[in-house]
DNA sequence: TGTACATCAGTGAACGCGCGTTCACTGATGTAC
DNA sequence: TGTACATCAGTGAACGCGCGTTCACTGATGTAC
C-alpha cells in the first residue's frame, strides 16, 4: 500500500536511525537488513527501495550519523571529559560511531570508508579549535594525539571484562589528556 | 589418510597462524573456517577435528597471537615508534591483534574477550616499566594514556584514505607521546 | 624385528540454515480532467 | 470540487548462494603380539 511522501521521508530517516544504533551496537555484519527494517517499523522488501544495496545503507548511515553528531562544545579537555565517560562507554548504541565502527569501516567500501575519513577530518579541525594556549600546529597535533587516545580509551575500555580496569583506562586518560593541556593564561 | 603425530601439531599450529593473519587483516566474520583451512594446506572438512567450533578457534587465534607477540622493549616512547611506524599500520595481517580486533573482539564471545582483556592487562604492566622518571602511578597511568593513544592512532590511520593525513596521524601521535615523558636524569 | 590389525587425521560431498536480494501483488496516494 | 485512473510504497513469499557443521569413507600411522 502506497504512502505518502511525508511518511517516506519519515520511513528513511527512521532506517538510517535504527541502522546507526544496531551497526554501532553489533557491527556491519552481524546486523540483518530484515533487523534494521524491523527496527524501522517496516517489513524487509522494501528495503530495496530506498538503498540499492546494504552497502549503500551503510555508507548512507555513517554520513547520517556524522552529520547530526558534529557540534556542540570543542574545548579539548572538556570533551574528553564527556568522552571518556562511563556514560559513553555504556552507550555504544548512541556513541561516537568511530570507536564502535572504525576498525571494521577501514575494510568496507571505498564510499563508506571515505565517508568516515571525512568526518576524521572535520573532527581534527574542530578539536585544533579547542586546544588553549598552543600555536596553530601545536594545536592540531594536540588534537590529533588526544583524538587517537580517546577513541583507543573508549575501545580499550569496552574490551575489559574486569569493570574496576575499564574505569581506570577511563580515568587515566582523561588525566592523561588533561595534563597535557598548557594551563589557560 | 591418517598423519603422524608431530605432523598434528605442526598443522595446528598452521591453522592458527592463518587464522592470526587472516583475522586481523578481514576480521573475524569475513574469514570462513574454509579460508582458514586452505590456507593452511587443509581442507575444510578436517578443521573439527582441532577445533569444535568457529567461536573456539577465535579464542585460541587470539591466545596463540598474544604468546608469542609479547617480549622485546618495553621502553614507551621507543615502542610508540616502532608501533606507530607506517610498516605497521600497513602490516595488518602481521600487526597488533588489539588495533586490528579490539572493538570487534568485545562483541565476540566471553572466551575470546577474555583473552584480549588478559593480553591488555599485560601490556600496560610491560609498559609501566618502560616509563622513565616517574613513580608507580604515574607510569602506570602514561602506560594507559600512551597505550589508548597508540591503538586510536593506529585504526585511525588504518581508516584514512588520504596516506597524507594518515601520516600525520602517525607523527603527531609520535610527537604527543613523547613530549610527554619526562626526560631521564 | 616383523606382521596384522586397530586407530584416527584428512577428504570432499552433503545438510540445514540464514542471508541479501528479487518479484508479483496490493491498495492508498497523487494526478489529470 | 469530484471522479477515474495511474503510480508506486509496502508486503511477504521465494530464490540462490555461501556459510558452519556433519558424516561416510580412505589409507597412513601407531600398536600389540
Amino acid at each position: 500500500m502506497r504512502v505518502s511522501r511525508e511518511q517516506v521521508e519519515f520511513n528513511r530517516q527512521q532506517i538510517l536511525e535504527a541502522a546507526s544504533r544496531l551497526f554501532r551496537e553489533h557491527g556491519y555484519d552481524a546486523v540483518t537488513v530484515a533487523e534494521v527494517m524491523s527496527a524501522a517499523g517496516l517489513t524487509h522488501g522494501g528495503f530495496y527501495g530506498y538503498f540499492k544495496s546494504k552497502d549503500e545503507l551503510i555508507a548512507q548511515t555513517l554520513a547520517h550519523v556524522f552529520a547530526q553528531g558534529e557540534g556542540g562544545d570543542t574545548d579539548l579537555v572538556r570533551y574528553a571529559s564527556r568522552y571518556l565517560s562511563a556514560q559513553h562507554r555504556d552507550n555504544v548504541a548512541g556513541g561516537c560511531p568511530t570507536a564502535a565502527l572504525a576498525a571494521e569501516t577501514a575494510r568496507q567500501t571505498p564510499e563508506a570508508r571515505a565517508v568516515m575519513a571525512a568526518g576524521l577530518e572535520r573532527q581534527i579541525e574542530r578539536l585544533s579549535g579547542g586546544v588553549n594556549g598552543a600555536g596553530a600546529a601545536a594545536a592540531r597535533q594536540a588534537a590529533i594525539g588526544g583524538w587517537a587516545a580517546m577513541v583507543g580509551a573508549v575501545v580499550l575500555a569496552r574490551l575489559c571484562d574486569d569493570p574496576a580496569l575499564s574505569d581506570e583506562i577511563l580515568a587515566s586518560t582523561r588525566a592523561w589528556i588533561g595534563e597535557r593541556e598548557v594551563p589557560k593564561e
